[in-house]
DNA sequence: CACCAGGTTGACC
DNA sequence: GGTCAACATGGT
């Protein structure tokens, strides 16, 4: 890419990897549904419930706004929390059978972060998903293997630093923002903590002797 | 058996 | 602004 720090993480990153084709997703809204699913959980956990949503014919809408929450609260279990995330999914779905899915997604960027910051159980690394990967805008999504990496190469801040700090560096490019959160995501779920910090491929980055 | 996972919230300083 | 316990199941 060019030649700051992160656009060389992204280099090493999909050299290392390959193209990951993120968000794992069939419809938009299904990406709002994962988004939620996955917070604190394994997506293997999340795979299960969006199985059986589709086999309740759940994962439209309007059918999930409308859902009975007690089979809703039967099938999130497996993602953990399964209470507040099958109530919250709900309201989700209820705010998009009302305003219109288009029109959600069709919002100006900030108006549409903020106004997914406003829903219960959407805080900033859920908004940011919906607004990259269900709305297709360029945001910069910041997670914890995120500031994990970060830090390992001597970069810490806060979310909206970090985010400031991709967005500002990179080339405003919604595939590479996909890709490029993808990488990290799958990089350290495959490498980090099991493989020594000495056989990573960011070692060459490293500022902080470890 | 202990610990963590692609996080958010509300209470507190 | 930052920190902390709750929230809960499933896999090493």
């Amino acid at each position: 890419m060019e030649n700051g720090t992160l656009c060389r993480v992204y280099d090493l990153l999909l050299d290392e990897l390959g193209p990951q084709h993120w968000w794992p997703a069939d419809t938009a809204f299904e990406v709002v549904i994962g988004a939620l699913l996955t917070q604190q959980t394994k997506w293997t956990n999340v795979e299960k419930t969006i199985i059986g949503l589709k086999k309740n014919n759940l994962h439209e809408v309007q059918t999930l706004a409308d859902a009975d929450i007690e089979l809703l609260k039967e099938l999130v279990r497996s993602c953990g929390f399964y209470r507040q995330k099958a109530s919250r999914l709900k309201e989700i779905a209820s705010f998009f059978a009302e305003q219109g899915i288009e029109n959600v997604f069709s919002m100006p960027m900030e108006g549409l972060r903020n106004t997914m910051l406003s829903l219960k159980g959407v805080g900033n690394e859920t908004a940011d998903v919906i607004v990259l990967y269900a709305a297709n805008k360029p945001k910069f999504v910041i997670d914890a293997y995120t500031r994990r990496m970060m830090k390992c190469i001597g970069i810490e801040g806060n979310y909206m630093q970090l985010q400031r700090m991709f967005e500002t560096e990179l080339p405003e490019d919604i595939d590479i923002y996909k890709e490029y959160h993808a990488l990290i995501v799958e990089y350290s779920k495959a490498y980090c903590g099991r493989k020594r910090c000495d056989e990573c491929i960011l070692k060459e980055l490293n500022e902080n002797g470890h």
